[in-house]
DNA sequence: TTCCAGGTGCATA
DNA sequence: TATGCACATGGA
């Protein structure tokens, strides 16, 4: 995609394939703030501020993204990714398979502009750690407060806390902070990451990914997807949670075979998908959610 | 009051 | 291997 970068700023004027609304809010963040139109981003220690440039018409032209950080943002954002490409090779996938594919076509169309974010990895871990059978809401509210009580005060925000800082919370701490039956986890997970290598993660397969994931208590199927998919830009995996399963039932399953486990719908969906799973699943899991 | 949310661990068969 | 239940919390 096309963007231009300068000091503190990068400038996106092919607006097919940047819409912050829909980046922002299809799930896959908790730190970030609308104001007005505009938002706040916040990753590990860094913060970006998106405005929306309108015309005349009160029609978006463009975006601007106002960071100190504009290398670590273009990153962030997936800037060097073609969209427009990911959406064919979907479809393809769809017709390759002889498939409906009017569902998915409908869910892109209304995720316009949803790029896949590069999110700061233990970040992500700890904040799916926290998702699990939570809302959305109450898990951005639950990381703002490990933030502003354990992180580094930056002057205009907190930082998310480094492992260190993170080493300090307690299960007590986590259950103040609202985190209820997930405080445990959340310790045995940053007892878990003082001794995780980050490099040597990166270099193994997928499937050796998942073993060491789920050998933390806390960490299930569905959240070592998501750390994969969020955290390390994994597109071969496809999170199963409770809205991506009514999706299955309702437009993928065979109705004389309902309620196939987690699993199963995980391994037909990522039979189909393949190397853009990660991709088709955020389209989804957005458009399921807005129906409410 | 009951149900639900970006589920998981554990006991049981 | 698979199924069923308990687990905190707050909003609808």
């Amino acid at each position: 995609m096309d963007y231009q970068i300068s000091k503190d700023k990068i400038i996106i004027t092919d607006i097919s394939q940047f819409n912050i609304e829909h980046i922002l809010e299809c799930g896959q963040v908790f730190r970030y703030k609308k104001i007005g139109e505009n938002y706040v981003v916040f990753s590990k220690d860094k913060m970006a501020q998106i405005n929306v440039i309108k015309n005349k018409q009160n029609e978006i032209i463009s975006y601007e993204i106002i960071t100190k950080n504009t290398d670590y943002f273009t990153h962030y954002f997936d800037l060097n990714t073609n969209y427009n490409k990911v959406k064919d090779n979907i479809l393809k996938k769809c017709s390759f398979q002889n498939f409906d594919n009017n569902f998915i076509k409908k869910a892109i169309d209304f995720g316009y502009g949803i790029r896949l974010l590069n999110q700061d990895h233990f970040e992500t871990i700890i904040s799916f750690v926290i998702s699990q059978n939570n809302n959305i809401k109450r898990i951005q509210k639950i990381v703002e407060e490990i933030c502003q009580k354990f992180g580094t005060d930056m002057g205009e925000f907190y930082a998310f806390p480094t492992l260190k800082q993170l080493e300090k919370i307690s299960e007590q701490d986590f259950k103040q902070m609202g985190a209820g039956y997930r405080a445990q986890y959340l310790v045995d997970t940053i007892k878990f990451l003082k001794t995780f290598d980050d490099t040597s993660f990166q270099n193994q397969s997928l499937e050796s990914q998942l073993d060491v994931l789920l050998s933390v208590k806390g960490i299930g199927p569905k959240v070592a997807d998501c750390i994969l998919l969020f955290a390390y830009h994994n597109m071969h995996v496809f999170p199963v949670d409770t809205w991506i399963e009514k999706v299955y039932n309702q437009y993928f399953s065979n109705k004389n075979i309902q309620n196939l486990s987690r699993l199963k719908i995980r391994q037909n969906l990522t039979q189909i998908f393949g190397e853009f799973s990660g991709y088709i699943q955020q389209y989804l899991f957005y458009f399921q959610r807005s129906k409410l």
